[in-house]
Order: C-alpha cells, then sequence, then structure tokens
RNA sequence: GCCUCUGUAGCUCAGUUGGUAGAGCAGGGGACUGAAAAUCCCCGUGUCGUUGGUUCGAUUCCGACCGGAGGCA
C-alpha cells in the first residue's frame, strides 16, 4: 500500500489553460507531462489540436503526443497500454508522471481500468451489424447482456454494437468484462486537478477566440496536407477543426461558416468535458476564472500555480 | 406619397378556420470501459411589434401607429 505510484492529473476543459499550469506543476514537482488527449496523439495534427509547442513545453518532457498515424485506428485500450508503460519509466526515474489532457475516458483507461476485453473493435463486424435495424440490434443486446442493455439507450448504436461485438468475439458479456476490468487494488495513488469555470461564458469566449488564431496559424493549410482517402475514413479526421475544414475544402461550405462551425462544435465539446470531469468527485476543482480581485495580469497565473501546489503538497503529505 | 408583404423563444421560422403556441439551431442538465474532439438521453412561458375596436373570449378578424423588406411614382 506505501509503495503506490503517486500520480497527478491536470484536466479540464479544452482552452482552459490546462498545458501552461501542468507544465509549470512538472517544473516544481519534478515530473513529466503525460499528453492526455484523443487527438494530439496523432502525428501532423498540431494546430488543430492546440498542441504544445517546444517553447510552451518549458524543458519538461512531453509523452504520449505524435505516437500514431493519423490514418490508423488508435483506441483507449492503446493508449492505456502506452500510457501505463510510460508511468514505470517515468516514476522509474524518480520523477512524478504528471497527465495533462481533456480526455476524460483515456485518463481512467491508465490510471483506472486494469485490464480491457479480449475483444479489439473488428471493423468487419461493425460494418456487418450497424446496417441491421437498431430496434433488432436492442432486442439481440437485451437478450445476452440485460445489464448492458439497462445501461444503454437504444439509439446508442455505436455502445449497441460495441457491447454485441464484445459478446459475439469473446462469448463473455461486456458486463462481466468491465466487472472484471477495474482492479481492487489500484497501484496508483491518483491526484485530479479539474479546472473548471464559474462564468461559463469566459471559458466559451477563450474558445472562440483560440479557434480563430488556429486558422490564422494555418489550420486550412494543415487540414489540407493531411487530406487523403485514409485520412477522411479515419478517426482522426473525426476530429473538431478537422472535419468542419474538410467540408470547406470539399466546398459544401464557406470559410466563415468553418470558422463558426468550429468554434460552436469545440464549445459544445467543452461542456461535455465539464460533464465528465464534474461527476469525478475526487476530483478537486479550481475555478481558474474566480481568483480575487486585486489579483491580475500575470499574477493570476501565478494564483492559479499556487492553489495547485498547495493541493499537491497535501496530496504528497498523504492527507489525502 | 401610394400599394403589397412582413413583425411569434437568444437566432431561423411553423402554427392557431378566434378558446393565450411549437420545431431546428443556440443554451442548460446528464450518461460514458477498444470510434470518446466520438456517440447518445432529458429540458421550450414567450408582453405571439404597440395600441384601440369587434367578440363571452384576440396572438389569430378590423383600424391606427411604430419597425423591416419589396414595388409604383
Amino acid at each position: 500500500m506505501e509503495n503506490k505510484t503517486n500520480i497527478i492529473a491536470v484536466v479540464g476543459p479544452t482552452a482552459s489553460g490546462k498545458s501552461a499550469l501542468a507544465a509549470q506543476v512538472a517544473k516544481l514537482f519534478g515530473g513529466e507531462i503525460l499528453s492526455c488527449d484523443s487527438m494530439q496523439v496523432y502525428r501532423g495534427m498540431d494546430i488543430g489540436t492546440a498542441k504544445v509547442t517546444e517553447k510552451e513545453k518549458q524543458g519538461v518532457p512531453h509523452h504520449l503526443i505524435d505516437i500514431a498515424d493519423p490514418t490508423e485506428n488508435f483506441s483507449c485500450a492503446d493508449y492505456a497500454k502506452a500510457a501505463k508503460k510510460v508511468i514505470g519509466e517515468v516514476s522509474s526515474k524518480g520523477k512524478i508522471p504528471v497527465f495533462c489532457g481533456g480526455t476524460g475516458l483515456y485518463l481512467e483507461s491508465a490510471v483506472r481500468i486494469d485490464s480491457f476485453s479480449a475483444a479489439p473493435a473488428d471493423p468487419e463486424l461493425r460494418k456487418n451489424l450497424e446496417s441491421r435495424d437498431p430496434g433488432e440490434l436492442y432486442r439481440l443486446l437485451s437478450e445476452t447482456d440485460p445489464e448492458a442493455a439497462m445501461k444503454t439507450h437504444a439509439n446508442n448504436v455505436k455502445r449497441v454494437v460495441r457491447a454485441l461485438e464484445i459478446y459475439m468475439l469473446t462469448g463473455k458479456t461486456k458486463t462481466q468484462w468491465d466487472r472484471e476490468s477495474v482492479q481492487a487494488e489500484s497501484p496508483y495513488r491518483v491526484l485530479k486537478i479539474f479546472l473548471d469555470f464559474n462564468d461559463r461564458s469566459i471559458l466559451y469566449d477563450r474558445i472562440d477566440r483560440r479557434a480563430e488564431e488556429m486558422f490564422g496559424k494555418g489550420l486550412v493549410e494543415e487540414v489540407r496536407g493531411l487530406d487523403s482517402e485514409a485520412f477522411r475514413s479515419s478517426t482522426a479526421s473525426d476530429g473538431i477543426g478537422y472535419k468542419e475544414v474538410l467540408m470547406y475544402l470539399d466546398g459544401k461550405i464557406t470559410l466563415e461558416e468553418a470558422v463558426e462551425a468550429v468554434k460552436k462544435a469545440s464549445r459544445n465539446y467543452a461542456k461535455r468535458q465539464l460533464t465528465w470531469f464534474r461527476a469525478d468527485k475526487n476530483a478537486h476543482r479550481i475555478f481558474v476564472d474566480f481568483v480575487p480581485e486585486n489579483i491580475g495580469g500575470a499574477d493570476k497565473f501565478k494564483f492559479i500555480v499556487n492553489s495547485a501546489t498547495n493541493i499537491i503538497n497535501n496530496f504528497l503529505n498523504m492527507l489525502y
């Protein structure tokens, strides 16, 4: 129990300032960054994913970025495997793994889920199932795995298909697999710091501004360079900023409409992220837009770093 | 100046043959174990432009007025 690996995670919605805080925390506590972002894993997708620049890394090693090709299928299980390896490497050097990112599922996959089902995605089977009547699929799930059916809405075809896929491929239900996937005694002690906003419109303004900056930095050119048949049929091309620009390149929408669509999708996404992290009762919240009146400008960041530092010190001193 | 059309939820618009109204988007809430920046679920009271009139009753019909669009001069 006392041999557990301490892990820090800075999480929050897109454009909340995670990267800067995480890098600072890593510097202060002797850590290395483990990116926790389902799109930053892809090489060549830099502008649209707001990937950290060398300067922003501040000399701190960053892992789990650029580890996959945009045309390949990458999943949370692949991520978990890679992340666990990096956790081991970093901690064996005596450094603290500092996760930083907004993909909640990826973080949980790495630190909480011990093993995944023995059923990797099977594109053929999925295609086959998806071509069938959704109602029939759901009925099938209700018969084979009633518990999963109960937890999954019939309209959520993706999830229904996945649950069926697991059963068909392994003969064991998703419910069973899930139950066995979480280890009773985790090898990690995880501190999550959640950057939240008291006034959401402030977050939304930042998102809007950042979307415009992305186009200014050449997002359209980046997407043009990635464009190919293989890219278009990949998960990566579903990323925010990428799918909209592809529509623009196809002449389906104007550039202005693309910019607006990216803003909108990012805002909607941020809200989903907030929902995810809010549900996590173990996450320590810091309201980054809620600093004392008398603190402004560059001191604001300092204030946030101080808040995080206090939380981390308590964590390292085993106060919680 | 005259004529026609138009003014309904933050936005775009339905609708009520007169019994005070509903969609999409935005927004809010939620779920999430191999696609997760994905996928899915739930949430719609608003002076129906203003003001008179007709009516048991008007957002709906009539008049005037105030916006907006177009046409004729």
